[in-house]
DNA sequence: GCCAACGTTGGC
DNA sequence: GCCAACGTTGGC
């Protein structure tokens, strides 16, 4: 079992866009690193870190859950996406994938940004370090319990 | 809107 | 392979 952070602007997708849908593809990762981990170490099951950005409250909101591995992200292929990659179009094939996640439950209180950098513990999560953008994080037990126990 | 940090691109 | 230019991220 996996623990990440994944990282999402509600104004595009949030976590109540994810309760609506019951189950939502990651699609539009256009970072290697954060492929990488998704096509190589995610598995069925893993849970997820559900993290607000660029938003007026950037924190976790929830935790989701991997109800599918990792399968090509179609919207590259797609001139009319948002997401569109023009070197996975010449290639007629996708290099990027995205997984499927479920939500599993909404924190009672969102776990903010400055909450989750005061809390012994967690100072070590790559969110927390400057110029850290990945949208990708791997999450250790610990961190996943330390924040679930407080929060959840 | 600002801007620091970072990743990618492309000419050479 | 170098590296400057550019685009993006994301907190503030």
């Amino acid at each position: 079992m996996n623990y990440w952070l994944m990282k999402t602007e509600p104004d595009v997708f949030s976590w109540d866009d994810l309760v609506k849908k019951k189950k939502a593809p990651w699609d539009g990762v256009r970072n290697y690193q954060a492929r990488n981990f998704m096509r190589d170490q995610f598995r069925l099951g893993d849970q997820v870190l559900f993290y607000h950005s660029s938003c007026a409250e950037p924190g976790i909101v929830g935790v989701a859950e991997v109800v599918r591995e990792a399968y090509p992200d179609p919207t590259a292929l797609d001139p009319k996406s948002d997401y569109y990659d023009p070197s996975s179009a010449k290639a007629g094939e996708s290099r990027w994938v995205m997984v499927d996640v479920a939500p599993v439950r909404k924190f009672r209180n969102l776990a903010d940004l400055s909450a989750i950098r005061n809390t012994k513990g967690l100072q070590a999560m790559p969110l927390l370090q400057k110029g850290q953008r990945l949208s990708i994080q791997p999450v250790t037990a610990r961190e996943f319990k330390l924040i679930t126990e407080t929060w959840a």
